[in-house]
DNA sequence: TTCTAAGCGAACCGATGGGTACGGTTAGCC
DNA sequence: GGCTAACCGTACCCATCGGTTCGCTTAGAA
């Protein structure tokens, strides 16, 4: 089986680790971390306590290495941005990716969480952060830096128009998805319908119209049909 | 002395208990629910476990009453809208007076509580968010609505308008400071400066020109000249 | 002054959970 | 086959905490 097939290269104790950081995320992010105890860990992957603290030396290292783990997950959706193509295509589809991570239900989950210990473990906050959105945010910045240079946008200050588009998308998504745990979230219509408002209003600001007045007018065109 | 006069009135009782809801909030907000225990809370007041359980019938219900409470206080930079001014007073005046509120320090931890105990305790995070921040886009919907009848604003869904432009507002600022706890907030210059970005973004889209301007193309023209 | 409700302190209960210790068991390498 | 390190199950230690009980004291109204 394919634990033979592992266990070519992998030495047990590596395969023993990797098996119970999986549960342990799994259950973090179902039941968070205050509510998820060693020993029923330990018990779902039909391990002993003793393995569990062998492998990581207390309850919050282990937590601290599953968020490290997934706080990319948050920066996940910058294909859209490494492409440059154009502001209106990338901000959407930027704006989309980013949106359905917020609103997803692990993503959320282990958003909360974070908070939760953040206020017990601040390295653990600030690590969270400059892994997951912080990352999104430079990211976009730098593609409006660029558009701006190639003069496809007309913006002095990249890293506040980022803030305004990301804050606008995520709206009070974000929010409720957090404190409101039986919420339920927008449809993909939705989603899409949000995005396209901000980003129409997003480039009402910014979008330089020199290159061809029509592009706009072709943009309007097209979202008008749609809803 | 004061409790003299206090006594005049109030009896023994709902003075006390008056007494214990100061100090507890005062710690919940501190040091967060979970690591507050009851003890603590009647000793820092001076009180037995038993008069405290004799108020209050536990510990969940306690915070319940001070986040119900404190709610209302994210809810309350509305004077600008109920003076129904000009979209650019208003606006600004209400990004302005949300924006503190989520930057400051006892707002955050309260937030930061209800969203740890929300997993626990649902009806808490659902109480919070319709006392707290459901109440400002209300009113804020409600405003654009009005302001678009008078032909001040051309918006044919104030809702989610009112959506992007409080999420334009608190950005990533409400993130961060949920978060990283030893962030050191922006300057109240900065503050007004992202505001003001924010409203000059909105009105791009939002403003009507001109009575007869035809939508995107009247709003498209305004910002021009603003850069 | 007297009577009662409110309050105090301290001990107590039951449960939980992080972390450790130990004796017996298995997997994998030589 | 034999050796070692990882592993399992269980019991255990210790601390905390929510919540209760009880005997005694105090405040305040009649």
């Amino acid at each position: 089986m394919t634990t033979a097939v592992c266990a070519r290269k992998v030495p047990r104790g590596e395969r023993r680790r990797m098996e119970l950081v999986d549960i342990a995320e799994q259950m973090f992010l179902e039941r968070g971390f205050a509510d998820t105890s060693m020993q029923m860990i330990a018990e779902r992957a039909g391990a002993s306590k003793e393995t569990l603290y062998r492998h990581f030396s207390s309850k919050e290292l282990l937590f601290v290495e599953i968020v490290t783990r997934n706080a990319l997950l948050v920066s996940g959706p910058d294909a859209a941005v490494a492409r440059d193509g154009s502001p209106e295509s990338v901000l959407s589809e930027l704006g989309i990716g980013v949106l359905r991570i917020v609103l997803a239900a692990n993503a959320s989950r282990l958003f909360r969480t974070v908070v939760s210990e953040s206020a017990r473990t601040p390295e653990l906050g600030d690590l969270f952060y400059q892994r997951g959105p912080a990352v999104v945010a430079a990211r976009l910045t730098d593609y409006l830096a660029r558009a701006a240079k190639r003069g496809e946008l007309r913006c002095e200050d990249p890293q506040t128009a980022a803030r305004l588009f990301l804050g606008a998308v995520m709206s009070n998504y974000h929010v409720r998805r957090l404190v409101q745990s039986d919420w339920k979230p927008p449809s993909e219509k939705e989603v899409r319908r949000h995005v396209e408002a901000a980003v129409s209003m997003f480039l009402a600001q910014y979008e330089s119209r020199r290159p061809a007045g029509r592009k706009r007018l072709a943009c309007r065109r097209q979202s008008l049909p749609a809803w």
